[in-house]
DNA sequence: TATTTTATTGCGAATAAGTTGCAATAATAC
DNA sequence: GTATTATTGCAACTTATTCGCAATAAAATA
């Protein structure tokens, strides 16, 4: 299965790249300037996620949102388990390069993170 | 708005008591002796969080589970912000013990959590 | 450049989780 | 015992996400 670069591809990749926020299927097809499938931003959009291009975050909402999250020092490299922040005023979610510490019982092995904290954010405190 | 006691009420509280996991909707009505509706489970689960009974974790499959999460000492006392741990071996959600603990930066309020890891139980391993 | 291969797309339908309106039921207060 | 109204069941609805399939178009090949 290689990888094809489409207009479609390269819309959506650039809109993530030049937002703060986690954007879901919805945000990303009211904010982008072309038309594009439902369907197709799911498609894309899970590509993207199994070539490690983006992360995925399930809010409390049930809703999946989309991330390029980057380290603050070193853009390149993607953070592994970070928190995330819901805003309940301004209702957006970003990533925070604020990684997720515990000390876990012995036995359990911990694959993946999936932690969103919700509240007021920076921007509306 | 007065709570009253019913059968339905008292048998899915059971339920949620006696169980090590956190349960979905689908979970109670497939492991309940009794046939209640899906719209009164629901309305019942959400109820006993605004009553600060159980709480409710969305997991990355974008579904809720609910829980009556009490701490080991202490078990009337409901922990705060706790981790919840999915097995992708046994398909189960519990309670976890361990705090979230994180240094976030001025300017945000956290107000709620919703931190779900994943892998490998304790059960499984 | 022309042809072939197959990844990608759009469309519509399907699935699944959760909610809501409404009338019937039943717990509790009087 | 009667009245009040919280709770329930049912069906319909909403919303998010996925899927099948045929059409399109990148990229590889000749
Ligand atoms: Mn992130
Ligand atoms: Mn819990
Ligand atoms: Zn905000
Ligand atoms: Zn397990």
């Amino acid at each position: 299965m290689n990888r094809r670069n489409t207009p479609t591809k390269e819309a959506i990749l650039d809109l993530l790249s030049n937002s703060t926020k986690a954007l879901s299927q919805d945000a990303i097809e009211r904010q982008i300037n072309i038309k594009i499938n439902r369907a197709t931003i799911y498609r894309v959009l899970n590509r993207f996620c199994d070539d490690d291009v983006v992360h995925k975050i399930v809010a409390e909402d049930g809703k999946q949102y989309f991330a390029v999250c980057k380290k603050c020092e070193n853009p390149q490299e993607v953070i592994q388990h970070h928190f995330h922040f819901r805003c309940l005023l301004c209702d957006t979610i970003e990533c925070l390069q604020v990684p997720v510490e515990y000390s876990f019982p012995n036995g359990y092995e911990v694959q993946n993170a999936n932690c969103v904290l919700s509240g007021v954010c920076n921007d509306c405190s």
